[in-house]
RNA sequence: GCCCGGGUGGCGAAAUUGGUAGACGCAAGGGACUUAAAAUCCCUCGGUAGCAAUACCGUGCCGGUUCGAGUCCGGCCCCGGGCACCA
C-alpha cells in the first residue's frame, strides 16, 4: 500500500484497501477487559438475491458510528448474519423449481460479496445464517426450557385459509380478501397452534422503555400503546335462563347503567350453539368467516351483527338486556364479549343506530356543554345521570363506586388489561425451524428432549402447485417415536414465526462458534448493544419481540443485562421517481428512472419525462423503492461506476437516517465531484511537500487565525453531529465548507502550509467514516505511512483556536432584523444596547417611535421593542 | 378505523435549548479556460418592487401564546410507517 495514486480511481483504490483490512484482520475483535467495548449492530438482512438500497443505507450508517467509535479508542464489535427462513425462498422454489436451502445458500454467498465491496468493517468470522442447524438446535432447545417453565402453550387461533389449495395464507398472501394463487375467497379457520406467554413480561416490557433513553421516543410511544396497559373492571354479567355467566373487561365502568345490548364474537360457544337451532344466524355466522385475519381490516369493514335470542342479566339492576352477535367482536381477545354503552362509545353507537337499539345516557359533560346523542356518543368523562344511586358523581369517583359495589356482590373486580396479546409462534410453513414437539395419542404434546436436538428440516424437498408445506406430506420426517412412553408418535410439522430467529441473533454473535451452548459468558462481555440500526418498519413487532427474548434468557440465566439495546437508530426508507406510460385499457407500466431524461423548463422545474427512445412516460413523484413500481437502482451498478465511498458518502448526505432518502443521479455525481476535489487538493498540497505540524501553531496572521479557528469550531461541530445527533449529512456539509474555504486560502507561507496541513489531516479522519477507501490513501499521502487511518485517533479541538476577540449580533426592531454590529467578545449588556440602537437603519425604525424595551440574547441578538 | 411520524426555494435539505429562514449539495442561468467537447474554476439563484441601499411577503391551512414562532399550544388538510402470518 505504498504507492500514492495521483488520480482518484476508485476501482484500484478500493479492492486494494479492502485487500489490506482483510489480510491484517483489522475487524476481528476478541473480548478485552482493558478497552471499552462498543457493540454496533445492524439490523441483518433477508437473503432475497441482491442487496437493495435499504441495506446499503443501514449498513453504511451502522458502519459510520463503528468506524467513528474505533477511531475514539473503543473496542468495536461489528457482526453480520442471515436471517435467512422466510416465505420468498417457498415462493422462490414454486416459481424456479430450486429448493429454498439451495436458493437462499446462494444469494448468501452472492450478498456477502456485495456487502464486502462496500467496505465495511465486519467481523466476518462470526458470520453464522439462522437456517443452520447449528443456529437453529438452540433455539429449539431454549424452547423446550420454556416448556419446561410453563411459558409455552398451546391454544385454538384463527388463520386465513385458502379453501381452493387448502392451505394456510399469510396476511400478504391473501389479496382483495382472496388467496393470491388460487383466487379464491379467503376464510377464517380456528387451528391450534403454539404461544409465547409475552403478557406474563408485559409489565416489565412497558416499565423498562422508560429505562431507554437512547431510544427515539417515537418507538417508545408506539410500543408503550402496542402493550396497551388499562386500569379498569372486569364483570359478569348473568344470563337468563341458564346458569354461566358472560364476562366483560370495561375501563368506563362509570357508564356500566347506559349498557344496552351485549355483543359476542361469532366464534363464541354461545352464538355457535345458538345457530344450531337458527338457521339465519348460522348463515351470518359463517359470513363472519369470511374476513381477512388482519387488525386493519376488521377495524375497517361494516359492522354487522344479529340478535342471538339471548338475554344476559345486569349485574347490577337485574335488567334484561338483549345479547347480538357482532363481527367486530373477536374471539381470540379477551372473553369474546363486551357490553355496549351506544351513549357514550362511539362504535356502539353507531352499530345501536344502525339496528335501531335504545341509546340511554348516562353521563352528563361537567361545564355546561351541549351534547347530541343523535349525532354522537358522548364519550368524555363527566357527571352521572340516569343511575340510580351514583347520580350525580364524577366519571372518576363513581368508578371507585361501582368497581366496590360489583366486588361487594362477586359480580367483579378491579382488572389491569393489555392489548398485548400472547406471541403466536407456529407457522404451517416449511422454510422455518421446526417446532421440537412430538404428538403421542396417550402422552400428549411432548418436547424433543435434548439429546435428539436438533430436529433438522429436510432440505431436499419439491413443493406442489398449492404451496403447502412438504414436510407435512413426508412421513420420513413426521414419523417417530413417543420419547416419553416409546409407542409410534407423529412429529410437529409447524415451523416457528421467523422472528423467532431474529429475536436472539443479536447475542448469539458473541459466541457462534459454541458448539456445546446457545450463549457463554462472551454474551455478557459484549451485551447490551451499544448502538442497533434498523428500519422503523421494525419498531414494534422484531423490537419487542427480541426484548421480550432477552428478559427470558436473563431469566434462563444466560445474560446479566435487562435490555438487548442500549440505544436504536430506526433509519428512514430509500425512496426514488417514478415513471409510467398508460396502456389503451388505462393500465400503468411502470419504467425503471435509469431508462428515463426528464424534461426541464429553464428555471429547471420539471415539466416531463421521456424514455431513451423518444417515448413519453408520466412522472409520478417520489415512492420507497419496489419492484411494483420498477423504481429500485442497483447498489451494484453505483459501485462499479462510482465507487463504494461515493455512495457511501451520498447516502450519508442526502438526509439525515432517520428521515426518508430520495435518490438522486446527480446527487451521487455530486459526492463524487466533492470526493475529487478532495483528492485533488490532498495531492496539490503534498506536492510541494508534506508539514510536520507536531510543534503546534503559534505567531499565526489573522487570516490564519481565522481559518483554524473555522477548522476547530468545525471539528467540534462534527464531533457532535458523529456521536450525539446522529446527523451524518450535516457533518460531512461542515466539511465541504471547510474544504471551500481551504480552496480559497491561498498562503505558500510556512505557517500558512501548517494551518492547511492541519485542516486537511483533519478533513481526512473525520471524512474516514464515511469514505473509509479513499482516507486510507490520503491518510498515507499526508505524510502517514507507518499508520493506518483506522487506527488513528478522532482529532482534538484546540480550545485556544476557537477565542474571538469580536461578535457579529443581529438587531431585531419588534422581531424583524434591522441591521448588524460588531460588539467586543466582553462587551456589557449596557455598551451592546448603545451600539445597536446607534445603528443607521435601526434609527430609521425606531426615530418615530419610543423605546419600550431592549431585550439582549448573548452572542445573538438584540431587539429593540418600540412603538 | 386505531397507534406513530412527516409537510421549509425548481429539488434533497439546514436552522441543535423559542432568537439572522434557506448552511451544504443538486438542478438551472451566465462567464473563464479549450479549435471543440469533457473536466475544472468564477458569478447569480425564495417571490414581488427597486440601478442600488432597502422594503414588503414567505416554512401545508386556520387560530392562539410570546419582545420574538419553522420550532410551543388548539383545530383541520395531505403524505408516509405499523396494525400481531412480508421481513
Amino acid at each position: 500500500m505504498s504507492d500514492i495514486q495521483e488520480q482518484y480511481n476508485h476501482k484500484t483504490l478500493e479492492p486494494a484497501v479492502q485487500s489490506f483490512w482483510e489480510s491484517e484482520k483489522c475487524f476481528e475483535v476478541t473480548e478485552d477487559p482493558d478497552k471499552e467495548k462498543y457493540y454496533c449492530l445492524s439490523m441483518f438482512p433477508y437473503p432475497s438475491g441482491v442487496l437493495h438500497m435499504g441495506h446499503v443505507r443501514n449498513y453504511t450508517i451502522g458502519d459510520v458510528i463503528a468506524r467513528f467509535q474505533r477511531m475514539l479508542g473503543k473496542n468495536v464489535l461489528q457482526p453480520m448474519g442471515w436471517d435467512a427462513f422466510g416465505l420468498p425462498a417457498e415462493n422462490a422454489a414454486m416459481k424456479n423449481n430450486v429448493p429454498p436451502a439451495k436458493w437462499t445458500d446462494s444469494n448468501i454467498d452472492y450478498m456477502r460479496t456485495q456487502l464486502k465491496s462496500m467496505g465495511l468493517g465486519i467481523d466476518w468470522s462470526r458470520e453464522l445464517a439462522t437456517c443452520k442447524p447449528d443456529y437453529y438446535r438452540w433455539e429449539q432447545w431454549f424452547f423446550t426450557q420454556l416448556y419446561e417453565k410453563g411459558l409455552v402453550y398451546r391454544k385454538k387461533s384463527t388463520v386465513n385459509w385458502d379453501p381452493v389449495d387448502q392451505t394456510v395464507l399469510a396476511n400478504e398472501q391473501v389479496v382483495d380478501g382472496c388467496g393470491w394463487r388460487s383466487g379464491a375467497p379467503v376464510e377464517q379457520r380456528e387451528i391450534d397452534q403454539w404461544f409465547l406467554k409475552i403478557t406474563a413480561y408485559a409489565d416489565e416490557l412497558l416499565d423498562e422503555l422508560d429505562k431507554l433513553p437512547g431510544w427515539p421516543q417515537q418507538v417508545r410511544t408506539m410500543q408503550s400503546n402496542w402493550i396497551g396497559r388499562s386500569e379498569g373492571v372486569e364483570l359478569q354479567f348473568g344470563l337468563k335462563g341458564r346458569s354461566e355467566n358472560l364476562t366483560v373487561f370495561t375501563t368506563r365502568p362509570d357508564t356500566l347503567m347506559g349498557v344496552t345490548y351485549m355483543g359476542l364474537a361469532a366464534q363464541h360457544p354461545l352464538v355457535l350453539e345458538a345457530a344450531a337451532k337458527n338457521a339465519r344466524l348460522a348463515d351470518f355466522v359463517e359470513e363472519c368467516k369470511q374476513t381477512k385475519v388482519a387488525e386493519a381490516d376488521m377495524a375497517t369493514m361494516e359492522k354487522k351483527g344479529m340478535a342471538t335470542g339471548l338475554y344476559a342479566i345486569h349485574p347490577l339492576t337485574g335488567q334484561e338486556i338483549p345479547v347480538w352477535v357482532a363481527n367486530f367482536v373477536l374471539m381470540s381477545y379477551g372473553s369474546g364479549a363486551v357490553m355496549a354503552v351506544p351513549g357514550h362509545d362511539q362504535r356502539d353507537w353507531e352499530f345501536a343506530r344502525k339496528y335501531h337499539l335504545p341509546v340511554v345516557q348516562v353521563i352528563a359533560p361537567e361545564n355546561d356543554a351541549e351534547i347530541n346523542l343523535d349525532e354522537a356518543a358522548f364519550t368524555d368523562k363527566g357527571m352521572l345521570i340516569n343511575s340510580g344511586a351514583y347520580d350525580g358523581m364524577r366519571s372518576e369517583d363513581a368508578f371507585n363506586a361501582i368497581a366496590d359495589d360489583l366486588g361487594e356482590r362477586e359480580k367483579g373486580r378491579r382488572q389491569i388489561n393489555y392489548r398485548l396479546r400472547d406471541w403466536g409462534v407456529s407457522r404451517q410453513r416449511y422454510w422455518g425451524c421446526p417446532i421440537p414437539i412430538i404428538y403421542c395419542d396417550d402422552c400428549g404434546a411432548v418436547p424433543v428432549p435434548e439429546q435428539d436436538l436438533p430436529v433438522v428440516l429436510p432440505e431436499e424437498v419439491s413443493f406442489d402447485e398449492t404451496g403447502g408445506s412438504p414436510i407435512k406430506k413426508m412421513p420420513e420426517f413426521y414419523e417417530t417415536e413417543c420419547p416419553a412412553c416409546g409407542k409410534p408418535a407423529r412429529r410437529e410439522t409447524d415451523t416457528f414465526d421467523t422472528f423467532f430467529e431474529s429475536s436472539w441473533y443479536f447475542a448469539r454473535y458473541a459466541c457462534a462458534d459454541n458448539d456445546q451452548a446457545m450463549l457463554d459468558e462472551r454474551a455478557n462481555y459484549w451485551l447490551p448493544v451499544d448502538q442497533y440500526v434498523g428500519g422503523i418498519e421494525h419498531a414494534i413487532l422484531h423490537l419487542l419481540y427480541a426484548r421480550f427474548f432477552h428478559k427470558l434468557m436473563r431469566d434462563h440465566g444466560m445474560l446479566d443485562s435487562d435490555e438487548p439495546f442500549t440505544n436504536l437508530l430506526t433509519q428512514g426508507m430509500v425512496l426514488a421517481d417514478t415513471f409510467y406510460h398508460e396502456d389503451e385499457a388505462g393500465g400503468k407500466h411502470w419504467h425503471s428512472p435509469a431508462d428515463v431524461d426528464v424534461v426541464r423548463d429553464d428555471k429547471g422545474r420539471i415539466t416531463g419525462a421521456k424514455l431513451h427512445d423518444g417515448r413519453e412516460v408520466i412522472p409520478s413523484g417520489v415512492s420507497k423503492m419496489s419492484k411494483s413500481k420498477n423504481n429500485g437502482v442497483d447498489p451494484q451498478q453505483m459501485i462499479e461506476k462510482y465507487g463504494a465511498d461515493t455512495l457511501r458518502l451520498f447516502s450519508m448526505f442526502a438526509a439525515p437516517p432517520d428521515q426518508s432518502m430520495e435518490w438522486s443521479d446527480s446527487g451521487v455525481e455530486g459526492a463524487q465531484r466533492f470526493l475529487k476535489r478532495l483528492w485533488r487538493q490532498v495531492h496539490e498540497h503534498v506536492a510541494a511537500g508534506v508539514v510536520d505540524i507536531s510543534g503546534g501553531f503559534s505567531g499565526l496572521e489573522r487570516p490564519q487565525r481565522v481559518l483554524r479557528r473555522k477548522l476547530h469550531q468545525s471539528l467540534q461541530k462534527v464531533t457532535d453531529d458523529m456521536n450525539r445527533r446522529h446527523t451524518f449529512n450535516t457533518a460531512i456539509a461542515a466539511n465541504m465548507e471547510l474544504l471551500n474555504d481551504l480552496a480559497r486560502f491561498e498562503d505558500d507561507s510556512d505557517a500558512g502550509r501548517a494551518v492547511k496541513q492541519e485542516a486537511l489531516e483533519f478533513i481526512v479522519l473525520m471524512l474516514s467514516p464515511v469514505a473509509p477507501h479513499a482516507c486510507h490513501a490520503l491518510w498515507q499521502a499526508l505524510g502517514h505511512t507507518d499508520q493506518a487511518v483506522i487506527d488513528a485517533g478522532w482529532p482534538e479541538v484546540d480550545e485556544a483556536a476557537l477565542v474571538q476577540n469580536t461578535l457579529e449580533l443581529i438587531v431585531q426592531v419588534n422581531g424583524k432584523v434591522r441591521g448588524k454590529v460588531q460588539v467586543e467578545a466582553g462587551a456589557d449588556d449596557e455598551t451592546i444596547k448603545q451600539t445597536a440602537l446607534a445603528n443607521n437603519n435601526v434609527q430609521r425604525f425606531i426615530a418615530e417611535a419610543t423605546v419600550r424595551k431592549v431585550i439582549v440574547v448573548k452572542g445573538r441578538l438584540v431587539n429593540i421593542v418600540a412603538n
